[in-house]
DNA sequence: CGGGCTTTGTGAACACGTGCACGAGTGCAT
DNA sequence: ATGCACTCGTGCACGTGTTCACAAAGCCCG
């Protein structure tokens, strides 16, 4: 529990700020999470058969302001027509390649709960390039049952599974106290990105990514921002609070 | 599509940057976002009963730096000791008050696939407080089945259920396509809290605070990453792409 | 009671992210 | 060919977030 390894806490990838070769152009941070956003508006848009789009546009569908698409993709290169905008195919296949999505990359869930078995089950992964090739659980009763149409192996198996079947991502759906474990596993078997739903802080070595998933936290963030609205007063003369001492 | 509503792209709460009634200590949204870390940090050690810790040690447990640790406990007052450090319950107690945690907040779930009904089973959320008093879908065949001890109704309910049962808090868990519609209809009734699954940009009035959550965003956002570690070099010459046009 | 050890709280420097505002490039109409 | 309308790309200023580093404060021991 206190071995050489990071961890981060909020939804952060860790990886280290400025770790590894620094390619040419860094994307920031906050726009690769941004990345994503855009990708998923674009899509619609080539589906609707909408062949340009302006940073206005572009801006208002994701929900940002445009100086910022414009900034955002800047970072991938100069990509935009003056006077016209971004062609939309063009603008899909380079955040796509920024974002290593030319090809597919293999999942392992950990955790066959009711969690593991939605995200197993919901089909939105594999049709965007992340299959599910394998799924893991600790409990024997549940191994070799069918889960969206991958059979649950044992969790002693994930090493095989992970090499066998070229996997580097490894998502932790399992109870809070089995996760770091399960991490632990998984990067043995030689994953480097963790997608990490159980709510713990995972300590890893450092060059394996994590990000976290916590659903009570956004609900307690949302608590936050709720009760702020409800009580716009200043100093709650409620604040007393006697120590376990007193 | 288009008309005076506000939405955001991020995981960020929308709620406006600085909206509402300022209260007297504004803690920093990046604050707020780890207050639910070092929230669940503590719980374990009350139930190990250490009784005090120092910021080094949080710092440790939360995958943060003890310098970020001090400063944000700092926004919701100077409730450590000198030589010391914190007092656990102390802490849990002035963090659940900041969150607004002092009282549990209902939840209602908005679609029953696969994942509403995992969220749904998931005991996680009542435990912490966050009831979920309700679960619909627009599906006759899904509705009056019983999930996670809760019965699923007709969409159409969903005003009633929220004015009947006081909930703030909605949550997401329906396909894209119908996520906007589930958004307004959840605003109709009356909440102002929206924690959105659906891989969408929803549009919501000024005053409703929203949070995504996206998998598939995520996964996207570790093969960034992945693909970095993997590929040091510096221009792909692969970089060619001829649009539709040619 | 004083000195040394520990740890907090915070000012100040720095890094990062955002948004404005405008020059520069493009296409179209006349 | 020229001008006009449009939109990108980006320098710059600003705001937010992070980290350092140290004085202030508390505890303990001799």
């Amino acid at each position: 529990m206190s071995d050489q390894r990071n961890a981060n806490s909020r939804g952060e990838t860790v990886g280290h700020p400025l770790h590894g070769t620094p390619t040419r152009r860094r994307v920031p941070e906050a726009t690769v999470g941004r990345l994503p956003v855009y990708l998923r508006v674009l899509d619609e848009l080539v589906a609707d058969e909408q062949s340009n789009i302006s940073s206005d546009q572009l801006a208002e569908l994701a929900g940002v302001n445009a100086a910022k698409v414009r900034k955002d993709l800047s970072y991938l290169g100069s990509y935009g027509t003056r006077g016209v905008g971004y062609e939309v195919e063009f603008l899909v296949y380079q955040i796509r390649r920024e974002l290593g999505l030319n090809h597919d990359w293999s999942v392992v869930i950990v955790g066959a709960g009711n969690l593991g078995q939605a995200l197993a089950n919901n089909g939105g992964f594999a049709n965007r390039g992340f299959p599910v090739v394998g799924i893991v659980d600790i409990d024997p009763s549940k191994v070799s049952t069918l889960v969206g149409g991958v059979r649950v192996r044992h969790i002693d198996e994930v090493g095989q599974i992970v090499q066998s079947k070229n996997v580097n991502i490894g998502v932790i759906a399992t109870p809070a106290h089995a996760a770091q474990d399960a991490a632990d596993r998984l990067v043995r078997a030689g994953i480097t990105s963790i997608l990490n739903f159980a709510p713990t802080v995972l300590a890893v070595p450092r060059g394996v990514s994590v990000r976290k998933v916590d659903l009570v936290s956004e609900l307690q963030i949302l608590s936050y921002y709720e009760q702020r609205k409800r009580v716009p007063h200043v100093a709650t003369s409620a604040d007393v609070f006697r120590p376990a001492s007193a």
